[in-house]
DNA sequence: GAACTGTAGATTGTCAACAATAGGCGATGT
DNA sequence: ACATCGCCTATTGTTGACAATCTACAGTTC
């Protein structure tokens, strides 16, 4: 499906795509804040291209959602309001549910496979911890997630899935949200990955909706008193 | 969420959605082939407009995963293998029985009011199966799906579902498959639709399983008589 | 005859100039 | 003082031209 494409195939990705890529990590990593906008030849310029292929990678960030396009006035940072926390956190308990059973079916190889990618992570995110460096650790939870999904070897998923990862690191930072309670954190990835390693699959399925209900609340707890928009 | 952004924006969407929506709907109708070559030059053309704007509209495509890009070498319609088949109705299930959920969650009235589009549906479904028209009949199949998931009122849930309504349809048409048994194929949907009225959570979740479960194994058995890579 | 090389054609990738539109700002009139 | 009108600037939307790259084919050599 995702072919090797042959050895040393140097900057064989399309150029949109890369371009789309930096445009991604740069909005989640809150350099663009929601609701911004994008003015092309700027942004066209510090990526030392034109605006062309810049504005191909922008169509590809708005079929994503994380960026909207309004008719001759440009495209904009999406601002997400609690019910696209909501929305997307629901999403997210589905597709790591439906990763969740398709990993267990595919054998326990693959299982195993995955937990120690998983494992790795889980060891940098208390290291993070133990720094309290926030940025990192954000990132951390969405690569564990995110290589969870991927175990399950179904590429739409893990499509869907890098979408709304980056969509919930947005939601991390641009509400300034530090981790609530910072010592459950690696626990609870931890208690994923143990349910995952035995194959209790109706533990497991609880274990994510449990995880994305207590972000949610935390999440829309705290943007509250921010003052975001229902 | 999708604002009605004031009465009477006359053409207010941005020109590479509408493009991008043209050329899905071509594709969808087999128009153009799996694997075949999208020539900017030639559709710009057609659509009257130049490459510009329709290598935007492409990206889009692209990052929906209906086209491939190879670089230096164009994009093209994503040839389906009897894996993408599988995936692509694995996540439907996903996605669908989610929506199933939501749907009921949100209360009576909500439910009430997608039966009474879905009912609709069928019933102009009925029609097109007498009149043996199959490709309204796919489209039909495709559109009862996308209101059911519409009426959850997940934006993210229906964004993701449009994707997959158009591979499914590419699944059908372009392996040539014409409904194997399109007697049930009402009578099935009319069960969804029942279930849902009646709110019988457990049986709705059987039943789009066992409807997935039936599409995959109609358009993988016929694909296999037809030498279609596995 | 087979393999390799060089050339030609077509197609994509990139860019810069031009056109069109929206929103801001000041002038004007009531 | 307030609202309205019209201009002005900044930014996007579009286009055509140019450069880079790939594929196919013919010619050459062993």
């Amino acid at each position: 499906m995702t072919a090797p494409d042959g050895p040393f195939v140097l900057e064989g990705r399309p150029t949109a795509q890369l371009i789309a890529d930096q445009l991604r990590e740069q909005i989640v990593q809150g350099i663009f804040r929601p609701g911004q906008q994008i003015n092309e030849s700027v942004i066209a310029g510090q990526l030392r291209t034109s605006r062309g292929p810049l504005r191909e990678a922008l169509q590809r960030l708005c079929q994503e959602g994380i960026l909207v396009s309004h008719r001759n006035r440009g495209v904009f940072v999406h601002e997400l309001s609690i019910q696209d926390i909501r929305e997307i956190y629901a999403v997210r308990e589905a597709v790591e549910s439906t990763a969740a059973d398709a990993l267990l079916d595919a054998g326990a190889k693959r299982v195993k496979d995955t937990c120690q990618l998983l494992k790795k992570i889980i060891r940098d995110m208390a290291k993070q911890v133990a720094l309290s460096d926030w940025q990192a650790i954000a990132r951390l939870d969405m690569e564990f997630h995110t290589t969870f999904v991927a175990g399950a070897g179904n590429t739409r998923l893990i499509r869907i899935y890098q979408t709304l990862a980056a969509e919930s690191r947005m939601c991390i930072l641009n509400l300034e949200v530090s981790y609530p309670r910072i010592d459950v954190l690696v626990e609870e990835h931890q208690n994923i990955l143990d349910l995952l390693e035995a194959g209790d699959r109706e533990e497991l399925h609880k274990a994510i909706k449990r995880h994305m209900q207590k972000a949610v609340e935390d999440l829309t707890a705290s943007s509250e008193e921010m003052h975001i928009a229902n």
